[in-house]
DNA sequence: CTGTTAGCGCATTCAC
DNA sequence: GTGAATGCGCTAACAG
């Protein structure tokens, strides 16, 4: 029994004669591990929780698969729950998790609050963020510093000379996708000694349709905006339709540029200039992190940084 | 102990005092349920396993968010594996699933051989195919009717006038999206009296990049095909793209369809006129037919086929 | 190196 | 209705 159990958890300790006798065993009875008695007498279950706001959206997607490979390479499984970025389905969700006893937990979602870091503090496995990250930074995370990468498109922006920016932004609420996102633009046309305008900015909802409006908006201000910086490449690309459906063109009428670079954003005419956020990178490295945590491993910095690109297609003319 | 137990899992024969005291208890006591001991004890985890091709595919992600949403209603959660495809990575993992004594285990796939079906056997949980099926249809299985789909769209091209079809299909080994949809091509070329021409048929991998040979193949033809049948959206909206890049019109001089109907279909320009996959619902619907299996409550169809519907959008001119 | 023992935290008998 | 006892299948000391 001890032995069985030994020869299954590759330890040591065991004659290669006895070893190879107990593997025929198993092999003749096919015998098959319980994993979940092995995760009540171990006190680990291999396993990890993953919450996510929405798998279907190509991004979290994306990250999700980050994960899952490094998971899979340290022989972990993990739970995915969806909670659409609804607190009250989160905390939810986390608590359901905990009670799987998972090993750890991953958090992807909008916004962190007091309630959330309180719904991790009930258990004691490690729990690292994903693409967020909270306000105070006390917990571990892994992200792109959202502001400087907005920061950047904009300067790309004002480099090829455009001055009449407008921005489709996310929710203002959301500190990481909306807020940080908003400021970098500001930030940006301050630098320039641009004075920021309010009806250059219109708040979308992240996806394609929510654009549309927007992009109708400017079309009417005058002076007509020469340059849009959308918060995700979803909207940029709805902006590209619409304003072209509007008889103009990209980047010759009005210029297009984004945060993000979904696969769809090579796939549209024209190929849309955007800021590349290493999606699959950002799960792979916030679930390293996961592991390193979980084997009470040292790791001197808790708060990652991924750095972000500069993708030039051709929705920006280039100067 | 055990009263707590009858009062965790709703067990009627609970006075309601005590009930509430208990209540009250794990209230104060901050107790939380351990799930794994739980498993054990009654040998049910209300944990599904999903096997995945590639959960970044959006195909795929949209067919988990269905499945994820009807698990979340019947209180499962999910342990999500990417398996590529690969068939020895996929036996692996439905291997590992099981180790974890999952209730139920949920299969999308390529292929499924007799391997896959022995490994499904050496368990006694319910096996549920999502978005393809077995040869012999000796499992329960939830998908569409690719050959019909393939069949239909083609004959849109087919009333609209055309008659030089060119087809850009998935490898013919895998029996759903390649072999089948290539099936359907032909028949519907062969019920219209137009003989099929091997010239006229490429073969992609399903992915964007993948058409652009198939297309400037196609153009190079004499006579120069006035349709294209893709048997994915991603290879269309590549061939859009580069019958486009080529200074050709879609559909005035080259019209294309496609099956799938992915998001991205209504976010190109032409939109895409395709067949309509319900992968949503091949999700919700496989997950359901799992849990009716794992109740062993009985069911009627085993093997379900969902009905797929043409999207006409601007791709195929209307006739 | 190998066998014996005692839990892991619950659900499930079975008595009361 | 409620409490006490047993075991789910395994790991982790502990002897030998």
């Amino acid at each position: 029994m001890a032995t069985v159990s030994r020869v299954v958890n590759n330890n040591p300790n065991v004659k290669p004669q006895t070893r190879k006798k107990v593997f025929e065993a198993i092999e003749r009875l096919g015998y098959r591990p319980n994993a979940v008695a092995r995760g009540l007498a171990s006190k680990k279950t291999t396993t990890v929780g993953v919450v996510i706001p929405d798998i279907s959206n190509s991004i979290f997607a994306e990250v999700a698969r980050g994960i899952e490979d490094i998971a899979n390479m340290y022989h972990y499984n993990i739970i995915l729950s969806n909670a659409d970025k609804k607190k009250e389905k989160e905390i939810r969700v986390i608590n359901t998790l905990l009670e799987k006893q998972v090993d750890g937990l991953l958090f992807m979602g909008g916004i962190v609050t007091e309630d959330h870091i309180q719904a991790f503090r009930t258990s004691s496995v490690p729990v690292v963020l994903c693409g967020t990250k909270d306000e105070n930074n006390t917990m571990p995370s892994v992200d792109i510093d959202h502001e400087k990468a907005a920061l950047d498109a904009v300067n790309v922006l004002i480099a090829s000379g455009h001055r009449d920016i407008a921005m489709i932004s996310g929710t203002l609420q959301d500190p990481a996708n909306g807020y940080a996102r908003y400021q970098g633009y500001k930030k940006a046309l301050e630098a320039a000694g641009i004075s920021v305008r309010d009806e250059y900015v219109r708040v979308g909802n992240y996806r394609y349709e929510s654009s549309v409006d927007a992009v109708k908006h400017f079309l009417e201000l005058s002076p007509r905006p020469t340059a849009i910086f959308s918060a995700t490449d979803e909207m940029a690309i709805g902006a590209i339709h619409t304003i072209q459906d509007n008889g103009l063109r990209v980047p010759q009428d009005i210029a297009v540029i984004s945060v993000d670079n979904i696969r769809m954003a090579s796939m549209v005419r024209p190929t849309l200039t955007t800021v590349a956020q290493p999606m699959y990178d950002i799960g792979a490295v916030s679930m390293r992190l996961l592991t390193k945590l979980m084997n009470k491993e040292s790791t001197d910095n808790m708060q990652v940084i991924l750095p972000h690109e500069i993708i030039n297609r051709q929705s920006v003319a280039q100067s």
